[in-house]
DNA sequence: ATTGTTTACTGAACAGTGTTTAGTACGTTT
DNA sequence: AAACGTACTAAACACTGTTCAGTAAACAAT
């Protein structure tokens, strides 16, 4: 009998449209310009449908956010391959901030906008896509403490500081607060600023 | 014929009254919730005469907004009292981060949310009230390197990295972007983490 | 004092939003 | 073939930002 199964794989599937949908929308005319009504259209069904399997909009926002996640992660990968601890957390920091510039509404889905918190919380789940995010940033930082590169008491607290840092430049580019520098001088202060916390870092955490 | 002058005078009398009840209002409820007939409702007016004193919604954020600087740089007026030009520089930092968490919904409106910023592309005008506070970490910066505290070529980018960084755990914390700490552990973790960047600036800038 | 003109304001509408509900049509089971 | 359950949708509800025709009062000119 496997006429279940095959109802949950189509259920998945149309899960999988959905988001899909929402997603490419969000990619293209970004999130806040994206109805219910569009994803519907899109994916050529009627906006009711997209409530048998959502809640609501904010649980769409949090699925995208969660393929959006993956994306992040297999961007970070390569990083491991990486023999120098240090060298692992600079470019991890370049990644985080080049999938910010390269992948903006994504990244505001992901880091900004409050709406997918708010279906987590009523779930009142804990955020473990930020949490496992986080802790492979804090066991590059306990990388680095132990090869000697970094003194720090707390590897979460150095972790907390460094992607306070890397997180700034981002959010202050993507919410548009760096518009009293022209285009140009934007990018020069980001890549220099970036170049002089890691800097900063390596002489001042030694 | 002082009528056009007493015109004027009622005229910003008005658009004090509009602005001033959908700061209120904003405070109260979060900026999301507020809609223009709330605001209209609030001051005894149809939602149709806030069209007469203001273009659209981001408009009336964008007076919110300077309103709210108007608040923070009265928070900061006290710290050029403060001899050490480096006691200057942190104690600016600890104001931004505490200015953002007694205030969270004025700060998103200053900081976060884009729609002020869109008011202002519009007018093809510059972001002043950025640019004046930027300018101001800027100055307290170049006097830190006066002073032999700190060392770097460009005072802005040495700025743009502090500021990234001091911004950096505000925009996480508002966004909900610590939610996998508790709540007493995301208190430890900000201000350690805080205290830790401003030890490793003192020590890796000099 | 009586016109004409300008100004300030509003009710009602438009096109959109997220979400719910009643009802239909079809696949599945008996 | 009849009964049941599921997948779907049209239509509605209560909202949103914004516009526009119309009204009443304040002002200006006669």
């Amino acid at each position: 009998m496997g006429i279940i199964e095959r109802k949950e794989r189509e259920r998945e599937e149309m899960r999988r449209l959905i988001v899909d949908g929402a997603r490419h929308l969000f990619v293209q005319n970004g999130y806040e310009k994206v109805s219910i009504r569009n994803i519907a259209e899109a994916i050529e069904y009627s906006p009711a449908t997209i409530y048998l399997y959502f809640k609501d909009k904010n649980e769409i926002l949090y699925a995208v956010h969660q393929q959006a996640f993956s994306k992040m992660m297999e961007e970070f990968r390569p990083i491991f391959a990486l023999e120098d601890p240090f060298e692992r957390l600079v470019e991890m920091g370049r990644r985080y901030i080049n999938f910010a510039v390269e992948n903006p509404e994504l990244f505001d889905i992901m880091f900004i906008v409050t709406a997918p918190m708010e279906a987590l919380e009523c779930r009142e789940d804990i955020w473990s896509e930020g949490r496992i995010a986080f802790n492979m940033l804090v066991q590059v930082v306990q990388d680095c403490i132990k090869a000697g590169v970094l003194h720090a008491d707390d590897a979460e607290v150095a972790a907390m500081m460094i992607w306070s840092n890397i997180h700034g430049y981002t959010a202050l580019f993507l919410r548009k607060r760096l518009m009293m520098f022209s285009e140009e001088r934007r990018q020069v202060l980001m890549r220099e600023a970036f170049d002089l916390f890691v800097h900063t870092l390596k002489k001042g955490l030694q």
